[in-house]
DNA sequence: CTCAACTTGATAATCATTCTCATTTTAAAC
DNA sequence: GTTTAAAATGAGAATGATTATCAAGTTGAG
């Protein structure tokens, strides 16, 4: 991957926006301050980083995917109120992996938790 | 929910294809013995279905969704290889809801995991 | 049987994302 | 610093999945 000013946006603006935002959330952040950031470009970056490991992209929040720079383990959980994305620890299941690989003699390479529900300030 | 013919179909083809289909799988199956049913219509069912809880819309499996007539709580795994989603017990996971709203504070009301990797056929 | 509520098919519309391609930028080699 | 091939870009077209629209047909309680 060469350098450029665009990429290097993408990857800023994401880790400065700790909310997971979607690709769509994201390009009207970096429409504000960077509008040569065309939607192309955000999408195509987006995949590259992902590809690359630099950042993730969290499934199990459609309809439209949400991009994490957080790429160590760890969970997420969306408020179904205010819809914003948390992290959760993976204290909260361990070993889950090496369990399912023994029930079921698969090899698993990667896997993921969403919760869903309310939010702190949400259940008030 | 009156009854309809097209739902029956949807609902009895869903049941009869434990591959977890995709939208568009189980439309191009039901085509075959029910040209009758429409997309829309296909599609209007599976939400209707799943907003009743009669069936589960599978998240995570982007970037077409997967259905599910097993509502009874277990999650999925996802060969890379072959495409085929498997139920995976509750077991490798216990108390993540519990342990999750204790960790903290929200009140949690679903989740679902899926993992990733590959199956045991295409592992050879 | 009647009638309002529900459901349907066909198709248009929408949303998120990917693709195309001509132009520009990057960076390694000279 | 010039050359050059690979990489990256912007604008917009294209795609895929899904939802919305709406006139016409179906269902079921009274």
């Amino acid at each position: 991957m060469n350098y450029s000013k665009q990429r290097e946006v993408v990857l800023d603006s994401l880790k400065k926006n700790v909310i997971h935002p979607t690709a769509e959330k994201l390009y009207s952040i970096i429409q504000i301050e960077y509008p040569e950031v065309s939607k192309a470009t955000l999408y195509r970056n987006l995949s590259q980083l992902a590809d690359a490991g630099i950042i993730k992209k969290i499934d199990g929040l459609e309809p439209s995917a949400h991009f994490d720079h957080n790429t160590h383990p760890h969970y997420h959980f969306m408020c179904e109120k205010c819809g914003r994305v948390f992290d959760i620890s993976t204290d909260v299941a361990q070993n889950v992996t090496e369990k399912a690989e023994q029930e079921t003699g698969f090899k698993i390479t990667s896997h993921e938790i969403v919760f869903k529900g309310l939010c702190k300030d949400c259940q008030e």
